[in-house]
RNA sequence: GGGGCUGUGGCGGAAUUGGCAGACGCAGCAGACUCAAAAUCUGCCAAUCGAGAGGUUGUAUGGGUUCAAGUCCCAUCAGCCCCA
């Protein structure tokens, strides 16, 4: 029977029934994690994507099974998030519903992908034996003051009345209505992921991640060493005091302390407390304005260093803490109050954006640093020097005078070295139904009161109203919210949000080790026992945040006691994109997508898996070609032609026979295919793994047409060629094993090993060059050393021709590879 | 705006990490088998000059380092991705 959808279904079932992917818990010495992302289960079938990330790590670790490791592969789902309930309020299905349906379906295209998953160990986020050990991580970091309230914007349609996520903001606009979108400020729950802002960088240079990963980590992270100093105020002509009665300060964090005394005024960001509380009855009226515009524009917009620049003056005067002299406080957009302190010192005359508020504003703008080597030092200059016009910090370099002004405002709590970094506390609060409800109570009397554990889990109620009216669902549901305070007994009422689905895959990688324990997260000797995960494969795309936040978990969670290592995922892959055949990417309204399902009923999951591994370089992907996956198909029935061929064990009889140069050259071949497909398939290099094995079928077809092929080899190659490529075509290489009479199955074997004495050549052919450039070539022993390759070439009548008049200066042997002659 | 990545034949892509550029395949061309077609097999296939042997140029562009650069450095151009 030619290889068929038919023959996937047939193997599907036997390995099913004869549990050949069952994790075996007995030997954990060889175990290895291999995971990759799991899925969002949408409406639509399992798309390319999954297929590139699933099938091809699915090879890798098939390789690495028949290597002898005990494989850990486990699968489950993403299964809480935002388009489940947007396709409710659309359609009136129930998110609950759409989302296991659709588990259902994936679940079984899983499984016609041929994949080793051992389905024992699934999991699925949206169930409450998951989310409850969500809330359980939420309660323990509140326990630890790793979770903590306070008040962020959100945005917010003021049409639909309610708050947008993100990605539901195009272009400054809500995504259902277009109408413009604007920031608010509610009370939101946060992890704080930043006091751990120093181990994440540090720990990041002994992961085996792509570099570009971990430099975006980096980034992400943005470790910044500075200063913070302070400045007092005025308002209305008197000093301004906390509510302590302290003199208020104004802390900004600078990198560039040494151009403090070229401070000409100062910045507050518009939506920060700061702002009203300095804000002037006069200018009262601008600064409310001023505010309702700014509300508008985004983060990154207001980043931009090209935008006009706007703002208004406060009324109020900072005090420059070293001469005392008032500088006007102004409001201005270009500072974002989430950033630093939300208040910056502007020295126009060294920073570009500065420079542009002041001249449009009319500002001061005073030089206080000079060239240091005669550069051009134009305003505004922006890099380190001299500093001039500074009183008694004149003639200090900007190093020096950063120490100096330290020493000076230490001792009055006026200024300090600091660290700053980017990174922000993790936001988990949305406003939003198809999530984990966070597990607090608000009592009137009592405040904020965590749900005790033995009430856990905290439901998420499946009777809900999910028409959009300015209350979240969760909050319009009675049952849900209406709730006695846990310490006192009073009426009280539920928190209304969920969590972020980042909580949710940030620690799945260790539930799935212990994934039906109803006790606890997971045993602890278990989890530290099996991971961290050997091999992490998904989309870059999650390389900050994803990536991040699982790394915070651990560490968290670690300091917690609940697990013993440092990091989730010790090595990283990521796969590339399949475009579309236009190159764009695919997307329904181009027309360019392409649907796996028909490629596999027609050719079966095994062309297409390995066309996908042969079709594209694994980590970059590329646009889709249809030519490419007949070419596939081409191939595999020339293995079966081959496989048909092949002498039967038999037929094999024990004498021995001469061998001869063509045994020689078969033998190389398949000793060179073993050695490139353990190599590159290791790496992830799939496409020159393929193209090895093609190699390899060439050899053994012009070996099968010379005069007398000698059945044990044929019989060794053709054994070999369906071992090595199993990872890629499981399905076809366990149909020809076993069509040869071989034991079942293919994948309780041995990977073949390369015998390092089948590829000596006896000779080998090295290139002559001439000052980098070749000019002919030269047999030679392959034993030969540097100085009889040199009289090998001396003495060869072509060199006198390349050398063409020119004396031999030097010569350089590269062992097997080429002999250059420098000649002048 | 900032940050990151990529650039190699008609196409997808290789290149032992600084050592013979274009492996492997697609498409194309020529041939064998066939009454014919399909399938299969064999050969050719970067550009340019040359009848040929062979020469010259060539990895986005311009410079540099080196005995040797697709690979390292600097600048420019183009495309793609990310930004709580």
């Amino acid at each position: 029977m030619a290889y068929s959808v038919d023959i996937d279904k047939k193997w599907q079932k036997r390995w099913e029934e004869s549990n050949l992917y069952r994790f075996d818990t007995g030997n954990l010495d060889k175990k290895l994690y291999c995971l990759e992302m799991f899925s969002y289960p949408s409406g639509a079938n399992l798309h390319l994507g999954h297929w590139y990330n699933y099938a091809l790590t699915d090879s890798w670790s098939r390789m690495k099974r028949m290597q002898g490791y005990n494989v850990f592969h486990p699968m489950g789902f993403d299964a809480f998030g935002l388009p489940a309930e947007n396709y409710a309020i659309k359609t009136g299905i129930h998110p609950q519903d759409s989302t296991m349906s659709n588990i259902k379906t994936m679940e079984e295209q899983l499984k016609a992908l041929g994949a080793t998953y051992d389905w024992q160990y699934e999991l699925a986020t949206c169930t409450p034996e998951y989310y409850r050990w969500n809330q359980w991580i939420f309660l323990r970091m509140l326990e630890n003051d790793l979770a903590y309230r306070k008040n962020a914007p959100v945005n917010w349609c003021p049409k639909c009345n309610t708050v947008l996520a993100n990605e539901q903001v195009i272009d400054g606009a809500c995504e259902r209505c277009s109408s413009e979108v604007i920031r608010k400020n509610m009370t939101q729950w946060f992890f704080a992921i930043t006091k751990y802002a120093q181990e994440l960088l540090d720990c990041l240079q002994d992961l085996d991640w792509p570099d570009k990963t971990k430099k975006i980590q980096t980034n992400w992270i943005g470790r910044s060493e500075g200063a913070q100093l302070s400045f007092f105020c005025e308002k209305e002509g008197a000093p301004l005091y906390d509510k302590d009665g302290n003199a208020l300060k104004l802390d900004v964090f600078t990198t560039r302390a040494d151009t403090l005394m070229g401070v000409t005024y100062v910045v507050v960001a518009p939506e920060s407390v700061l702002c009203d509380v300095l804000t002037t009855a006069d200018q009262l009226e601008a600064v409310r304005s001023y505010q309702d515009q700014t509300r508008k524009a985004s983060d990154i917009d207001r980043m931009s260093t090209t935008r006009d620049k706007t703002g208004v003056f406060t009324g109020s005067y900072a005090v420059h803490p070293i001469t005392g002299k008032k500088v006007p406080i102004w409001t201005s957009d270009y500072v974002i109050a989430g950033y630093g302190t939300g208040v910056v010192m502007a020295v126009p005359a060294h920073d570009e954006r500065d420079f542009e508020f002041a001249k449009k504003f009319d500002l001061d703008i005073v030089r206080v640093i000079a060239s240091s080597n005669e550069s051009d030092d134009t305003l505004p200059f922006t890099e380190k020097g001299i500093l001039v016009e500074s009183g008694e910090f004149t003639g200090l370099t900007s190093d020096e005078s950063v120490h100096a002004i330290i020493a000076k405002l230490s001792p009055i709590n006026m200024g300090e070295l600091k660290i700053n970094f980017r990174l922000r506390d993790w936001l988990i609060s949305r406003q939003r139904y198809w999530g984990t409800p966070i597990p607090i109570i608000h009592c009137p009397d009592c405040g904020v009161i965590p749900v005790p554990d033995d009430q856990l889990p905290v439901l998420l109620p499946y009777d809900v109203e999910f028409r959009p009216d300015g209350e979240s669902p969760l909050k319009k549901c009675r049952s849900f919210m209406d709730v006695k305070c846990p310490k006192c007994g009073a009426d009280a009422h539920r928190d209304p949000d969920t969590m972020d689905t980042f909580v949710d895959s940030s620690w799945y990688q260790f539930r799935y080790v212990d994934n039906l324990n109803n006790n606890a997260i997971f045993d602890k000797t278990k989890v530290n026992a099996m991971c961290p995960v050997d091999k992490y494969v998904g989309g870059s795309e999650h390389a900050a945040m994803h990536l991040l936040y699982a790394r915070f978990f651990t560490k968290a969670l670690r300091d917690m006691g609940y697990l013993n290592f440092d990091e989730p995922f010790r090595s990283l892959v990521h796969q590339g994109i399949i475009l579309g055949p236009d190159g764009n990417r695919m997307s329904k309204s181009k027309g360019n997508t392409v649907a796996p399902d028909a490629y596999v009923s027609k050719y079966g999951s095994d062309v297409f898996r390995t066309y996908l591994a042969f079709g594209f370089a694994y980590t970059d992907g590329g646009p889709w070609n249809d030519g490419g996956i007949q070419a596939i198909a081409k191939f595999t029935s020339r293995i079966e032609r081959i496989i048909e061929d092949l002498p039967s064990k038999a037929s094999i009889g024990s004498e021995s026979f001469d061998i001869n140069a063509e045994d020689k050259s078969l033998h190389y071949a398949i000793h060179y295919a073993i050695k490139s497909v353990t190599h590159d398939t290791e790496r992830f290099q799939f496409n020159t793994s393929i193209a090895r094995l093609m190699e390899l079928v060439n050899a053994i077809n012009k070996y099968q047409s010379t005069s007398s092929p000698k059945a044990p080899l044929l019989r060794q190659a053709g054994e070999t060629l369906l071992l090595l490529f199993a990872p890629f075509a499981p399905h076809f290489c366990e149909e020809l094993w076993n069509k040869i009479g071989n034991e079942y199955s293919i994948f309780n074997q041995s990977w073949p090993e390369y015998d390092p004495q089948a590829l000596v050549l006896d000779t080998i052919e090295i290139a002559v060059q001439v000052n980098g450039q070749v000019k002919f070539k030269i047999d030679i022993d392959n034993n030969a050393d540097a100085t009889q390759v040199e009289d090998i070439v001396r003495n060869d009548e072509r060199l006198e021709e390349a050398l063409s008049g020119r004396g031999i200066v030097k010569v350089i042997y590269v062992k097997g590879r080429l002999i250059n002659i420098v000649a002048k």
